[in-house]
Order: structure tokens, then sequence, then C-alpha cells
DNA sequence: CTGAAAGCGCTAACAT
DNA sequence: ATGTTAGCGCTTTCAG
């Protein structure tokens, strides 16, 4: 491998004006910069990431925490992550988050304490108190994507705006009845989402002065199977008779579109279905939902881990809000006439 | 941060000894292991992966080149290799090869250049053949994974056997009439995949002396939109009458699967379906597949790269071959009785 | 603006 | 078995 001592060679000037003309800091002459620029290209050399880091403190590479990188979601937040960052030069090192206790030890007390990264992104996690302030003991910016966070600082996702905003297009379409799918407070994590687009349900509820009716709630895991699921226990029952529903996940509303498929009721003749997330499959299935644009989350969650490290050549101040957009599809309508 | 010599002090002995202790490598009486053990676990000492690379050339890290973040099979494959890695005590980090010309070549040119990684595991990418001559020249061990590869070491998925295998299934089920979802050619990239799937479908049916009908055979993107679409187009075609399918993929036999149900087409009963992949949907569809077990392959190809890095301490020589199973659901039974 | 030189924190000979 | 010591390849004062 070439080093860095063949391109001031060639170039003619000394390591130290190489490693400045090639990093951009401090000042180098316009004359030899060019050099150093052409030498190390011919050179093909690349600074070694171990060396550099070792010399600077600064690693240029950040580690990102995920819980399941089989799951659409994550997946998708992943993407924009490393796109942002490798815009920027950054690297990424993952650390997928099991369940298994013992993994998540050696994760916490040894993985992550290599001085490998120079900040942390953790993905929608449940994070045990010590395992928050393992991260915070890191000594490098750490920041929670998913929702706010009590004990970490977090991009702000307003699960309880979209669920609002979700709710609010059944009511204004004309639904009273309306059911929601979704976990109780016992799934709730360190970010509360299933909590907060119950509560943005309730709140559009009692904002059109239509009452919660608690036969119309159906506990689901977020999951297409838990959604067919629970809108199969939703539609048997007697007392039910939803005109709407409203899945606090886009794979439980894809769960109970084929729910209703199955027992013959028409989306969205007699039912009206409305998801939270923006799934690949909404498309498809010509679903109504909230678009979170999980990609986008992902890009300034990495943006803005960026700006804390390097806050010279950050943008310009993103706006802190992280935009959701209502895509209305196929599967919402007015209600049934009355019969 | 606390550092070797920290550990050294508190120990008793000399950085030498601790650094032998905490690795390994070379000789150190129990009594001392111990002691440093006790001295590092007190003080949470983890040692610096730069300056530990730096000084040994081993990074303890492998890179993994992905060309989605957000399609199931590659996050899946994905957490297979990092459970694998991890166990070992080696990070990953993740290079996301976007279809963007500017971009992957500062992947290949500067990314992974920078010595970050002792292997690289690139999964079912397509790669130019500078791209593939720019991973040989890294200078560490580079695999393949998903199929065989025509410049790389590859870990080998038999595609080829699992189409063969479905189509099997289809013949013995009694089916003759047997429409395929697939890529045509010019769908192929490096690992081939859609190409192999289609010659072991020909294959099976070949050995059952069925002929190939060409009206049969619906050219799709491997997505489950691309398979409704593609079975739309099939049902409706008036000189197909196909009693079963084989889809290239679960994806595209989930769509199939839609697009029969919407036409009123009962699966198994008129038409059988399969898939290969194993994909997550495939429980809730009770799609009958070839499940390829996507993580079991991602742990397959860390343990190959790691058995190239450490030799000694590797497992005693996994078999090359990759299982594969047919798993029967509900999806596919015997055709029809003539009418 | 540029070069000399002192580390960054660890590992691996080489001694002992 | 253990300590001493010379780097690993860069970055960053500090002079000039």
């Amino acid at each position: 491998m070439v080093s860095i001592d063949e391109v001031a060679r060639l170039a003619g000037v000394s390591t130290a004006t190489v490693s400045r003309a090639l990093s951009g800091r401090g000042r180098v002459s316009e004359a030899s910069r060019e050099r150093v620029r052409v030498a190390a290209a011919s050179l093909g050399y690349v600074a070694s990431a171990s060396a550099s880091s070792l010399a600077s403190g600064r690693t240029r590479n950040v580690g990102v925490l995920v819980p399941f990188l089989d799951r659409w979601y994550f997946g998708a937040v992943l993407g924009g992550v490393s796109a942002a960052l490798m815009r920027r030069g950054y690297d990424i090192t993952l650390y997928a988050a099991t369940p298994d206790a013992a993994e998540r030890r050696d994760l916490f007390d040894t993985f992550l304490r290599r001085r490998r990264v120079d900040a942390v992104i953790a993905l929608a996690l449940e994070l045990g108190p010590d395992e928050t302030g393992r991260l915070s003991e890191l000594g490098v910016p750490v920041l929670a994507v998913g929702g706010p966070h009590p004990r970490l600082p977090a991009l702000p996702v307003d699960h309880f705006a979209m669920a609002r905003t979700a709710t609010a297009h059944l009511l204004s379409l004309g639904h009273t009845r309306i059911a929601y799918l979704g976990a109780g407070p016992e799934f709730d994590l360190d970010f509360h989402v299933p909590e907060q687009r119950r509560r943005g349900f309730e709140q559009a509820l009692a904002d059109a002065a239509v009452p919660v009716a608690p036969e119309l709630l159906e506990a689901a895991d977020f999951t297409i199977d838990g959604g067919f699921r629970a809108a199969t226990r939703l539609l048997a029952r007697a007392d039910a008779h939803p005109t709407a529903l409203f899945a606090a996940s886009d794979e439980m509303a894809i769960g109970a579109i084929l729910a209703a498929r199955e027992r013959g009721v028409r989306v969205p003749e007699d039912l009206s279905v409305i998801g939270v997330d923006g799934h690949e499959l909404g498309e498809f299935f010509q679903l109504t939902t909230i678009d979170q644009f999980p990609r986008r989350q992902g890009e300034r969650a990495a943006e803005a881990v960026l700006a804390r490290l390097e806050p010279a050549a950050s943008a310009p101040s993103v706006s802190r809000e992280l935009p959701f957009e209502l895509v209305v599809r196929a599967t919402t309508a007015p209600p049934p006439a009355r019969p």
C-alpha cells in the first residue's frame, strides 16, 4: 500500500504538506495543493483510516445502532443515514442490537468503546437506563431517531401529529365509527411511538367531539399478520360496525385490507383504511397513509450529527421539524350511506 | 479514556503483558492474565481500535457491500453476517453501493481503500469489471454472496437446484401446465440469479418430459407489484390456462396470489403457486416455497471470511454447500380435475 | 506557506 | 513469562 511518504516525495513536499493539502486543514499554496493532488491520484493514495484516526482523534466514522435489519422501515432509515454520511466522506459502522442480553452487554461494553466512531445514531431502540448511560459515557455525540427520547438527544418525529392528521382525514370524510389498530401501553418502548399514535388518534376524535368507542380499539403488533388478525376480530364483532379504520402502521393497515377482502368487506366502499409510515407496499395496495419519509429521517439524523462534528462545514441549520404528509390513495372514501 | 498504561500500572505489569493477556496472543502466566483482566475490567478499559489496527495491521472489521438496504432479503443476510461477526468480536462497516456512478467511484476508489477492513463481503451485487478489479487489489479476502461469481470467490448458492426442486414439486403434484414468472436474460447481473432459476425450471420440465410452453413464460421484476402484473397478464391470456405457477421470487409469488384472488382464481384449487426465497411474508400468505435461509447465508459468509482471517480459531470447515428446503404450505395442491 | 519532529495508543520483535 | 523498545502511518504543534 502506498503511504504518505511516497506522495510527499513524488510531489516534492513534506508529509506535513501532503496531509494538509489532502485534508484541507491548514493553509497550503494552490500550487503545492495541486501537485499533491496529482501525485496522490497517480499513486492511488488514500490515507490509512487507523493512522489518521490515531493521530487526529477523529475517525470519520459514525456508529449506527439498529434493532432489526430485516424490517423495511429500518432499512429505509439506514439507507438515508448511509447516503448522507457517505456524501461527507464518513463511513458507517453497523451495530445490530439484538434482544440477547449477553450480546447486548458485549455491544455496549466492548464494541462501542473501541473509539471507532465519532458519533452514534440510535434507531428507535429500546434502551435500558444502563445502556443509555453507556452511550452517554462514550464521549461522542449520540442521537436517537424515532421520537423524543427521555434521556437522549433525539430527532423529533411527531407521531402524535401524524396520527391526528390521519384520523382527521377520516373524520373529514364523514366517518364517526373509526376503529383503531395499534398497541396498548404495554408495548411501549422508550420512544413511546405506539402511545403517541394512540393519543393523536384520540385527540383528533376529541377535536371533532366524537367519543372514543372501546369496542373499536384492537391491539396488534405492527405487522401485516397482526393487522390481519386484529381486523378479523374487529370485523367479526357484532357491536363494532366501523366505517373506517386507522392502523398505527402501514403494515397493520395492509393486514386489515387483506382481512376485509377475505370477509367480503369492500375497501373503501364499506370500510376506509388509513395507515402511517410510507411503507413501500403502500403503493401496491393503493393505501392512503401518512408518509413520514423514513429515508429522509435517516438523512436528517446524519446531517444532525455531522453538524455537531463539523459545525463549520454544515448546512445552514435545517429546520428541526421532520416532515410528514398525508398521501391520499384509494383506500379511503366517505362512509357508506346509512342503511 | 483509559489507556493501556493505566491498566499496566494497576496490574503491576508492563503494557506488553497487558496487550498479550487481553488479546490472547503470546504466552502469559495465568496469574498475570487474571490480574490484568481484573484491572482492565475495573477501569473499563477497551483497546483503541485505531491504535491496535495501526500497530498490528489487523482491524477486526469487515466491510459489507450491499446494493439495497430496504429489501428484506438483504436485510436478512446482513443480519446473519452481523450476528456471526459480532460473535467473533468483529465490527462491520456498511457500504451501500448505490447505482449512482459518481458515488460508486468514491466507494471503490476512496472508502474501500482506507484500510479500514480486513475483508469484504459483497452481497449479490452487480459489479463492473473495473470494480471487481478494485476489490481484488484491496489486498484483503473478498467474498461474493448470491451465487457463483465470474471473477470473485463466492459462496455457492445453488439457484439452479432450488428452481428445479420447486418445479419438481409442482410436477409431482401432477401439474403439466406450469407457468414461469421471472426475468429474461436481459435482467441478468453478475450472479445470473434470474437465469439460473429459469434454467432450473426448464431442467425440471425436461426431466419430466414436459415441453416448455412459451405462452406460459412471463417477465417480471422480482417485486410483488411485478408479480401481480405479470400474473394478471398471464391469467388474462386466452391460450395460457396454467394450473400452476412457479415464481422466481417469493415477492412475485405473493403478487401472483393477489392477482389470482382479484380475478376469482382460487389458490390452490384452480392455481398452485410456489416461490423461492423464504421471505418473511410467505408465512402470512401460506406460500409454498423454497426457503434459502437468507440469514444463514449471511452467517456462512461471515464464517467463511473469518476462516480466511483466522485459520486457527475457525470451526472445523463447514460444508460448502448452502442448504435450501422445500416448505410446503397451502398454495400448492394437485391440479383441478380435467373439465 | 512549509518542514522538522514529536507523538497518537497500541503490538511485536527482541532480549532477558 | 515478561519487560524494553521500536515502530505502525498519519496529524499537528512549533519554528522558520
